[in-house]
Formats: structure tokens, sequence, C-alpha cells
DNA sequence: GAAATCTCTTCACATCCTCGAAACAGTCGG
DNA sequence: CCGACTGTTTCGAGGATGTGAAGAGATTTC
């Protein structure tokens, strides 16, 4: 992740579009422009002209900030609520017992086997259930910028979907 | 709400304090001073000399901040009133007994097992009086911009709704 | 390289259960 | 008696889970 700079009012467009995407900015003040209010907290400022120093200072406090702001560690509840930034879905007990095992080796491969062991501990139901209930669990987490991805052969991997996360519409 | 304005690093100390109660403020950072760097979303520092309208600025930004950080929540009254925001409505007993177990779990889910408890405390009347009464709530807090959103097999869980409150017509 | 095989994905149902909502009735204080 | 509060019954919508089957690709085998 990175802090963009950019010039203002120049720039201004360009300042919308990384508001939108959540990205980082600091907006270097033209010398005789009013300040922005800004209560973004992603978002600064610097009149210029300003030292180097001062301008990294800046850029420093906003990349705190989003590192702040954006924990991007979903955190599953006991109550089978999985919380990934200001969103939530509530998730029934298979699923939520799959997300579990996932989430514990975030970013890892966690075995079809160890999933269906975690799923259903009591033993497995038919040998299709568990696709299923990934594919299930898949379109749920999708809306919290979350997928998994298949690595054939191995098992599951859960991470954070850099993709643009959808409305349904429908 | 008003934010602190306090010299850098003359007045390290007061900075914490505010810092531990969570209130805004500005630094004002002596001329030769290194930049401070603030990850905290209630702080910014203006380098000096700046003018009026940019310490202004930064006042207005930190208190935009304030205000968006602020965690507004609903309060109960022990009389039964419930109020959020400017607004109030008055509970009746059994309802009153429910949202205070929700707003003790503000967010999170709460079983319908202990919504029963709390609600009856000396034993349970039938089985759908919780849901009757939870649907009473809704309607009841809906003018307050509450909702008690229903997470399925878990329970229920209180948040602030985010869609527009209408105002009943009929 | 083509066929046989696996593995994973996705859909379409079927079943079971939870919860929402309305309608109605009992109680109680003014 | 009226209106607010409470509880019950009942009906229906939709969620949760499992199963079978159709594919889409990849991998292995010959």
């Amino acid at each position: 992740m990175d802090i963009a700079l950019l010039r203002w009012p120049l720039e201004q467009e360009r300042r919308q579009e990384l508001a939108l995407a959540g990205a980082g900015r600091v907006l270097l003040v033209d010398e005789d422009q009013p300040a922005p209010v800004v209560t973004d907290c992603l978002e600064d400022w610097v009149r210029m002209p300003a030292s180097q120093a001062d301008i990294d200072a800046r850029c420093r406090s906003v990349l705190g900030r989003v590192q702040v702001h954006a924990p991007v560690r979903p955190a599953l509840d006991p109550d089978g609520v999985l919380r990934s930034g200001t969103e939530w879905v509530s998730l029934p007990p298979v699923e939520a017992r799959l997300m579990a095992v996932l989430l514990d080796r975030f970013g890892a491969v966690v075995s079809r086997d160890q999933l269906a062991r975690s799923g259903w501990p009591k033993g497995a139901p038919g040998r299709n259930a568990l696709d299923v209930h990934v594919l299930r669990l898949r379109r749920r987490i999708a809306q919290l910028g979350l997928s998994i991805k298949t690595v054939r052969s191995r098992g599951y991997l859960l991470e954070l979907g850099l993709e643009d996360r959808e409305v349904a519409s429908a």
C-alpha cells in the first residue's frame, strides 16, 4: 500500500477516485489556495511550499491510519458472525466451522480433508457436501471482499479478494 | 465538543491527556522542530507559522473526525425511555428488558435464549412471545434509526440502521 | 496426442427447521 | 368501556443442509 501525492486543486478527480478506492493520499495545496477540510481519515494535506520532511511525515501518518483503519484480518465471532472492516455477515453452523479453519490458516492452504473433519466432526456426509458448502461460503463472503481460492489437489486458501466487490443487483 | 490547540513540543503532557480522553487536538509545531507522526485520527498538526485559516481548517477536519468516530450509542433510562441522538421513545416493561440486553451487547449477537431469560426472569411464556415482542420492539425503535437484525439460528443483533428512517405515512 | 480419470464447480431439487407477521384474546388501570 | 400491554395460535416465507448430476479443466495413461 502506498500513499498518493497529488496537487490541489489541480488533480481533483484523482482525489475522488482514490477516496472511493479507499486509498491513502496527501494533497499538496497550492500556496494561494484555501485549505481543504477533510474528515476522511485517509487523507491529509500540506500547504506548499513545504519541506520534504514535513511531506514525509504527513505520508507516514496517513499510512499509519490506513493500516489502523484496514484491519486486514477478518474475524469470526463464536456466534457465527464474520466481520471484516465495518461489514459483517452471519454464517450458518457448517460454514462457520469451515471458515474458522480457513481463518486460522489465513492465506495458507487448508486440505479438503481437514476442512471436512472440521466441518463435520462426527463424520462427513456425502463426498460432495464440502464442495457445495465451499461454494456457498464463497458467495457469502464475497460481499466482505474475501475470497476462497482453490489449490488443485491441495485444498483451499482464504484471502482478501482484491477484485471489485459487486453488489448483487438481482 | 471542542478542539484543543497546543504548542509542540512544549505541551507534551497535555497532548497525552487529551489523547487518553479521546479529545480532538491540533499541535502547533515549532518552526525548527521535526514533524510528529500521528496515526491517531483525532489529532493533527500545523507547522508554525501558519495562517489562521489553515489552523482553522485543521481544527474543522479534526472536529469532523471526532464526530465520525464518536461511538453514538443509544441509552436506556431505568424508566424505560430509550434515547438515541435527540429523539426518544418509551418502551413497555418487557421490551425495555429486552432492549437492555441488546444494548449491553450492542453490535453483537444475543441469543434468543438469553433474551427470553432477561425478558421474563420468572420463566418464559410461550415460544413465540419473544418473536412478537422483538417485532414490536423493531417497530418502535425504527424511528430512532436503530434496527434489530436477525442472525438466523443464533439470535438477534442491535445496530444502527443505516437505511433512511422512514416516517410512517399511514 | 487422445482417451480415461480425477477434481472441483455449479445447478437443481428435496427436506427440515427457524423466524416473521397477522389475527385474536386476556388483563389491567383510568 | 377504551386503550396499552401482553400472550397464544396459526400460516407461510425463506434459510440451512444434503444429494445427485452435469460440466469444465487438469492430470495421467497408453
